[in-house]
DNA sequence: TAACTCATGTAATCGGTTACATGATTCG
DNA sequence: CGAATCATGTAACCGATTACATGAGTTA
């Protein structure tokens, strides 16, 4: 259950309901995790149980209750401990490789639909990744600046450039693979 | 269910029975997709009975028998038009990008040691797909060989260099992620 | 004959997906 | 007033993971 680690990351920076959580993490694209709305409550209602994040209910008009949930100190210590610990690498699953893996099964236009549909998702997803990554290198993003309030100044610049190289990576990894299909379409036509 | 049409392409080269694929979707590292054997014989009995695929029993010695799995018509149609089909991109879940995004809150040398764990992982991973490579260029693994058997002599060595390019990306992908994890370790120290 | 490989099975559990449901509050 | 947003919930299902179990055939 790694979401669990995901939601104490995004709650070390402030306390969150379920609702704001739930629009974080399905934000998909933008991050680096993504969980659809059904997960969040029982998992939120679980960790609480668990003393890793304490709930604080607050009135929002007469009859609307919303929880507003924190990091508990045990809760923080449960995420440094994750953060230090190798995780295991995850399984290779990968449809597109499959596909083209197999691709003498279709014809090379088929195929070719397939890599050009490819192609531009990912360039969809560079340009938001790029525009992510030039947010935190300006310690520019609502997150960065909550969690910069309660770190030491002279650190911020280091945070920053952490966080964009994380999404520079991710950026890398797109552009990659867009090269990557573009030269198996040569070599599809026998090129 | 994907693994469903992994299965499928390998049955394609050649019957197999539920032990041979158990073999090949379990030396996880070396491909694309990856399954435990508890998925495999349920899955099998299943494909039977939706018609993608026909069991043959077979005999070992006095009482063992196996059973070998050979695609049906409707199976290579099904396997056909999957290949000829974008498939939804996976979400995004990438724990050592989440802990590197978090960082700060841990020791440096603690990430650093989580990123060179990561760092000779895939170093590991490496070694395996550029040797598969090679091997694919020179057309000499048996799957692909019995691939080669029932299609065309004039396109092999487009099939061929077609896999290869598969194994190449994932090669470059994770040069690209060692690249990128020293990267991120001069960082953690200030650079 | 003991160890190993071949061969097939099941059950519990987990994390994630899809889909549906409900009601309060705010805004145009 | 109606639509959009805020806010929380549940249930069925799926694919994957872990773990355990059984027995026949082969080899040293």
């Amino acid at each position: 259950m790694s979401l669990q680690h995901a939601v104490l990351c995004v709650l070390e920076a402030r306390a969150m309901t379920g609702y704001e959580l739930t629009q974080f993490f399905e934000s998909a694209a933008k991050w680096v995790w993504t969980a659809p709305q059904s997960q969040i409550y029982p998992l939120l209602r679980q960790m609480e149980k668990n003393g890793l994040i304490a709930g604080e209910v607050q009135l929002r008009g007469e009859k609307l209750k919303r929880t507003s949930y924190s990091l508990t100190e045990e809760g923080l210590a449960e995420l440094r401990r994750w953060i230090a610990e190798p995780q295991p690498e995850p399984p290779t699953r990968d449809a597109l490789l499959l596909q083209v893996l197999f691709a003498d099964l279709v014809e090379p236009e088929e195929c070719e639909a397939v890599l050009r549909n490819h192609i531009a998702e990912q360039r969809v997803k560079i340009r938001l990744w790029r525009e992510h990554e030039a947010r935190l290198l300006a310690g520019d993003t609502p997150l960065l600046r909550e969690r910069l309030a309660h770190r030491d100044p002279k650190d911020h610049q280091r945070i920053g450039a952490l966080k964009a190289h994380v999404f520079s990576e991710l950026v890398r990894a797109a552009e990659q693979r867009v090269a990557w299909a573009e030269e198996a379409i040569g070599i599809l036509h026998g090129g």
